[in-house]
DNA sequence: ACAAGAAATGAATGCGCATTCATGTTCGTG
DNA sequence: CACGAACATGAATGCGCATTCATTTCTTGT
């Protein structure tokens, strides 16, 4: 930068001002500087202006996995919107694991990002410390909670699987079962929905369980082990993603089972393909997008002088019926 | 730090080996040193330790688009690797644009990342100069090229698109068509597909193409206009995702076409699903899982003193056979 | 034409750490 | 017992920039 200036014929300080406050230069020594730049091929050290203005412009962003299309496209959606205001985000994988996840807090705070995304609001009490102590915007995706760390951008795990139960008892479906991975959230769906579809109905809901993440094979064998449980005759599958419950699909329809006559299926996630199996699958709608999104605006508010918005942002859920259900 | 020295009665210098080179401080002060470390709640700070070493234990990781499972998986494996090794990933995506990439290659090189991922191996050529530059390690995946930057991970498009025409031809398959998602790579997989097949057949192989990224639901369209069209019987459909693949599959099913009979059908990637779809799905098998971890060891070999591995490595693929094809 | 404020620029300083280099201490060996 | 070697520690310095604060030059109004 010093070099810059020498070319151009000014400071440093003008240099750093040409990057920074253009309008704070006179229009002929910014040429001269923008000129100075491109024939030294000159770029800037974020690294040096992070620790010298104590902002970094990275914002860390922990999610359990990003090969699940449903933490992928929340981040995808909140690091669009983080771009376009200029932040950058480190980024680590969890894997749903709070011991994970505490290792990469301290690691990602010790580089002084601007604000943190977590995903979920369970975590570590040692984890909870650092973040306190870090002073940093946080905000914590997919679920709410009435103690947010700061910041809280979800839904309510336990009315979906309530409603997703209702929704069910009210079509007549008086007997359920569940497909649900390993995934802390998921399970407190299944329980809300047990809880719910049980003292509607008076009976026991089946549970299949999966400590690994879903996937369209484990779907087929999901539905296949409770068809050979004995299944009872027009029951509802509720399943802890669309991967499963299309998985679940095809397997019904390798078995010659009529969807939704003799098995119906509800999914979760409403992901894009969703409506376009055959039958077309009946799914939960989270808007991922606006989840991601909102995430990011919270954080933007919150850096603002005087942040406006709420602590807790509840984006809701939508039950989809389409054909299976 | 220096806070942290006073109170175990050292100086900054103790601190600093205490926590980078803990062997080189006698044990007691080491213990004195950790205790003021649990006592001050101190966290360090890798910005300050990054302008001083000149050494950020960043890496930044340019894919796509994230919500790309190909993209995500290799990005997961390549993030894991790389995590174990004490480093930490900043993501951008690129959607597909090298205006993108460009931009977010400068913006991320301002930030001293200690090296760089690229997804493919076209770049423009301000871009080329930066990383030139730069002068950190760079490695390409997803493609082979003759004049990498740096390292190269992948596999050659060509080769497999020619691949998957002899597979289809070697089957006895005479007519062709292809679906295609708006990818530069399944670009150059498609020409080569449709080069060899109609050179191999003398007929000539239809399209379908599409500018988005693949979905199930395009893929049905897809099958559909094809299908209108007039698709002679017997015809293998090349598709460049499994997702494409998938989804003519569910299309075809439901007009009640046979597969393989009256229509074939080829993926690509084979992901997870494909072998779990009703027929299986014949597809090519890229492992993304081996090409994000080389990708990672590339790059942990070429900081190493004296590195020692290929400038460009394929790991190649497979065609797997399945049922509908 | 002159005071007073605005605009443009630069000198000095420090962010928190790693990295020399110098100094003091302990140990093994002949 | 003395001497060099290994060990343990600290003082000083600078990484490249942003941020005061001071200085100079240019406007503007009367």
């Amino acid at each position: 930068m010093a070099e810059v200036g020498r070319l151009a014929g000014v400071s440093q300080v003008t240099v750093s001002r040409a990057l920074s406050a253009p309008e704070k230069v006179s229009p002929e020594t910014l040429t001269r500087i923008q000129d100075a730049i491109a024939r030294t091929g000159y770029v800037p050290n974020a690294v040096a202006g992070a620790l010298a203005s104590n902002k970094s412009n990275l914002i860390a962003a922990l999610v359990p996995s990003v090969t699940n299309i449903v933490y992928a496209s929340m981040l995808h959606a909140f690091s669009e919107i983080m771009w376009q205001h200029g932040y950058q985000i480190m980024l680590s994988e969890t894997g749903f694991d709070p011991q994970r996840e505490e290792k990469a807090i301290a690691t990602h705070l010790s580089r002084r990002p601007d604000a943190i995304l977590l995903t979920g609001v369970h975590h570590s009490p040692a984890a909870r410390r650092m973040l306190h102590n870090a002073g940093i915007p946080v905000v914590e995706v997919w679920d709410v909670s009435d103690t947010p760390i700061d910041r809280c951008v979800g839904f309510s795990h336990i009315e979906a699987g309530s409603a997703v139960a209702d929704f069910a008892a009210d079509a007549g479906y008086a007997h359920a079962a569940t497909i649900t991975a390993g995934d802390e959230r998921a399970l407190r769906r299944r329980d809300a929905f047990t809880a719910r579809f049980e003292r509607r109905t008076g009976t026991k809901v089946e549970q299949v369980n999966y400590a690994d993440s879903a996937s369209l094979g484990v779907g087929r064998q999901a539905l296949a082990a409770l068809v050979e449980r004995g299944l009872p005759p027009h029951a509802v599958v509720f399943c802890s993603s669309d991967q499963f419950a299309h998985g679940a699909l095809i397997e019904a329809a390798v078995r010659g089972l009529s969807i939704p006559d003799e098995i119906a299926i509800i999914g979760f996630g409403d992901q894009e393909f969703a409506a376009s199996t055959a039958p077309a699958l009946t799914s939960v709608r989270i808007d991922r997008q606006v989840l991601g999104q909102t995430a990011a605006y919270a954080l933007v508010d919150r850096f603002g002088t005087n942040p406006t918005g709420p602590k807790v942002y509840n984006v809701g859920f939508e039950i989809v019926r389409r054909q299976t259900a």
